[in-house]
DNA sequence: CGACGACTAGATAGATCACTCTACTGATAC
DNA sequence: GTATCAGTAGAGTGATCTATCTAGTCGTCG
């Protein structure tokens, strides 16, 4: 049945397919779709031609779908950390905004959200990606969603809250970037932090 | 002193330049800047490479920046059109938002923030283009603010609610776009018509 | 061993990219 | 008339793009 490739764990050093994937991720999501050559994911992840075509036969777009999914789940598992059973969904909303302000202070405006620019390249003009960044959003909603109900907040209303978060958060990475300035994310962060404590069910006193 | 062109205000026909400048803000919204060739441009405005140099020796970055612009004066004057005086506030926060899920889905979800693909695209690559997106948005933000504050809202309260409405409905643009659905639009629209109705001052009963 | 499949490796092709170049047109200025 | 200049026109250039193609490596299995 074939040979079963001893480094898929390998602890030293990612295997070809993985090291094409982050580097397609973190490539796309700061130059754009359209804006990166596979010569320079290609340069990045030190691997020739023609493993990136073994791995993805459907090029360059079948490698886009791939790492908007994998940088969809990665995501979505920072979402459910920092909203985590364990903290209040208040204070997480305003963590989440502040987290994201700094990140993108550090990384002097280039690290956002890591598939909006490629989902609204090619939402009109590929499926497949367009797909793949749906269910990547989708799934990051239903993260918000089951936490918001979890807390006691009807399922539709939480639904909303989640929407409502997850498109002021995206909005502010437009703004933040075009502006280099963090403040927008921090608004939107203390708006939607008061949301959400509006939301809860009647707080029981003590 | 040099010819003065008589075609300035043609009626019949636009400008080459103005036809050049109008092929971009519609090619490089849907398909991206990196995504947009210039032979493409070209041939939806019917003019030769030489009208393109000649009227933007700066090249693509050049025409990007001027597309931009224009871009952002067009839909400021929007904004200002559905934020009219005497339209109030409240209404026009829905109307904005519904009139943006019309559209979207008249368009089959192509027609979104003509700006906001790019300004992604480029904010981190390219310094003339990013400062025209950074522009753009704040004539929108401006816009806004002032039109919150002719109604009674105090001046930072003012620009914040401005921030938050135009960062829910550009991240609605991306979730819109990316699930082919209006849906997320007419939730924002919702939150942010009760945010501004918020912040009024005080009704006076009749 | 010898065959096989997974994977690596990179030269190469053909198309397309942004851009430059020279030539031409037509109107105005003197 | 003639010089000047804005604007039109498109062939041509070198670089870069995605994708293909052949060849080689390496570990496993029969």
């Amino acid at each position: 049945m074939g040979a079963m490739p001893a480094d898929a764990e390998a602890p030293g050093r990612a295997s070809t397919r993985d090291r094409i994937l982050e580097a397609s991720t973190e490539l796309f999501s700061r130059q754009g779709y359209s804006g990166t050559g596979l010569k320079a994911i290609l340069a990045m992840s030190n691997a020739p031609y023609g493993s990136l075509y073994h791995h993805f036969p459907g090029g360059k777009e079948e490698l886009g779908a791939a790492a908007i999914t994998l940088a969809g789940t990665g995501y979505r598992d920072l979402v459910a950390a920092i909203f985590a059973p364990d903290i209040d969904v208040v204070t997480a909303t305003s963590n989440f905004a502040e987290g994201a302000a700094a990140v993108l202070e550090l990384t002097d405006f280039a690290d956002a959200c890591p598939i909006a620019t490629i989902a609204l390249e090619i939402s009109s003009t590929s499926e497949p990606m367009r797909r793949a960044a749906a269910a990547a959003f989708e799934s990051w909603l239903a993260v918000l969603t089951d936490r918001f109900h979890d807390v006691g907040i009807g399922a539709p209303r939480a639904r909303e809250l989640a929407i409502e978060l997850f498109c002021a958060v995206e909005g502010a990475f437009i703004l933040c970037r075009a502006t280099r300035d963090a403040t927008p994310m921090r608004t939107i962060g203390r708006a939607q932090a008061a949301s959400v404590a509006a939301a809860l069910p009647h707080r029981v006193p003590r």
